[in-house]
DNA sequence: AACCTTTGCAACCGCTCCCTG
DNA sequence: ACAGGGAGCGGTTGCAAAGGT
């Protein structure tokens, strides 16, 4: 059983846009504007697309301002910052970099942030031994970083401030080093349980003493180590 | 040149959240 | 208070392009 489907599967099409269905739903929606139902805007804008696949179309890359490219490397240190924060959660992220969509950030992360910040951590002493299992990206797999790790008490995300560490950047390579299950099955896709205490390891060697002056020699294109905590209001 | 592998990105899927009646 | 349903989110997949052998 389960749920009703959201649109009629066998009368919608899938698969990439045409510039003429592009340009179909961007008049429509500069015209009529959403109408805040995705489900009937297709109908009513004469496509034959689910209104989901719609609502991803227009936010993703037809709506006005986005930003299209390579990032920049105060982006990098945003998303790193908040990665570290609060792990993956693209779309609070998004809020954060004007102009950037959820999907690219997630995107960006996954296909060369990540690596970037593996071989940073890689590549300092101090973070090499506990992490020699972890060097080939190939063996990274299932680890799932906790989606909300960093907030101060149980109530929603929505309302809370987040403490960001005074070192973000080797805490979120940590947890790219230990998250990696992004395209895991290209990689093999097995699991490995000794990730979980892996993942503590680093935390607990970054939280005691590793904190500023190799850290920031090696990560000098992202670190603000003007404050040692900063809290940060979302929503 | 042909084939294979890897990479990057767009898009889909299924779940949770949250609003409304 | 509760159920239904749409919006939004994060994970995953498909596929074309690029790179390597």
């Amino acid at each position: 059983m389960g749920r009703a489907p959201c649109c009629d599967k066998a009368n919608v099409k899938k698969g990439p846009w045409t510039p003429e269905e592009d340009e179909q739903l961007k008049d429509y929606i500069q015209t009529h504007g959403t109408g805040g139902n995705w489900i009937t805007l297709p109908q009513k804008a004469g496509l034959r697309r689910c209104g989901k696949s719609c609502r991803l179309r227009w936010m993703n890359y037809l709506r006005p301002n986005i930003k299209h490219g390579e990032f920049s490397d105060d982006e990098d240190k945003v998303i790193c910052t908040l990665f570290a924060s609060i792990g993956s959660r693209w779309s609070i992220m998004a809020a954060q970099l004007p102009g950037r969509t959820d999907n690219d950030i997630k995107n960006y992360w996954n296909t060369k942030l990540k690596k970037k910040m593996m071989n940073t951590l890689i590549s300092m002493p101090e973070i090499r031994k506990p992490l020699h299992h972890l060097q080939s990206p190939n063996s990274l797999t299932n680890y799932s970083y906790p989606s909300q790790p960093y907030f101060t008490n149980t109530s929603s995300y929505h309302d809370q401030a987040l403490t960001i560490p005074s070192s973000p950047i080797t805490t979120a390579a940590a947890a790219a080093a230990a998250s990696d299950h992004h395209h895991h099955h290209r990689y093999g896709g097995y699991v490995d349980s000794s990730l979980d205490s892996s993942l503590e390891e680093i935390k607990q060697l970054i939280s005691t003493n590793l904190c500023t002056s190799t850290v920031d020699n090696n990560l000098n294109f992202f670190v603000d180590d003007t404050k040692e905590v900063e809290n940060v209001m979302y929503y």
